[in-house]
DNA sequence: ATATATACATAATTTTCTTATGTATAAGAA
DNA sequence: TTCTTATACATAAGAAAATTATGTATATAT
């Protein structure tokens, strides 16, 4: 059952590992390869995914690129030179905190 | 180098945890605690900390039993039945998590 | 004497979500 | 052909959960 509660602050390292991995991808079809990969465990929500992409694109870690498919806009989103810095440094703050959440939680395994 | 942030939501399951091995802990142990638990890694902040022990206990997951050690106050929390309910839960939900983000940020393992 | 450690607390602010809306086009079902 | 669902964006209001900045008070170490 349902639907992991998203811990806040890691939405942006999920926006920066995928498109590290894609190299570009627009906002709706962010939220659907999400739901895809963690079998529906998560969600993203729009009114949390726009601003988050705005926001890493005023900060110079996304560029943006808008296109027209079947008379729909799409705005694709990809990574800039600092932005993948950005994404390694992420990576590695994720790790450190399941790493450190893992020596709170099971620390006979620490 | 340094202090991982406290990703968002996670600060209850460790105060839980902590006092689900501990028995009956108070605030400022618990700070120690987990700072020599992460080797400095986390450090909880009181600004944080009591406001989220209030809570429990106003949500009926902690009792609290004041304590005056050489002429200084203390505050022991401990588990209600409830709270060691609650803390099943939210170790399953941290698993599932972890779980959920290394499967976006790691899909070849998953 | 002074700084650091112990021990609590709260207020203001910030960050980061959720929930609720809104617009618009395309495709599928009734 | 109408109605719903999917695609695709966006923003505003509100809530949750931190951080930062204070404040009080006692004990211990320098």
């Amino acid at each position: 059952m349902s639907n992991s509660k998203l811990y806040k602050g890691s939405l942006n390292t999920i926006i920066l590992k995928l498109l590290n991995e894609h190299d570009k991808m627009y906002g709706y079809e962010i939220t659907q390869k999400v739901k895809a990969l963690t079998k529906g465990e998560l969600k993203i929500t729009e009114g949390a995914l726009y601003p988050a992409l705005h926001k890493l694109e005023a900060e110079g870690l996304l560029d943006v690129e808008v296109a027209k498919v079947d008379n729909r806009l799409r705005k694709y989103y990809k990574l800039t030179e600092t932005g993948t810095k950005e994404t390694v440094n992420k990576l590695e703050e994720l790790a450190d905190y399941i790493k450190t959440m893992q020596a709170l939680v099971n620390p006979k395994l620490a």
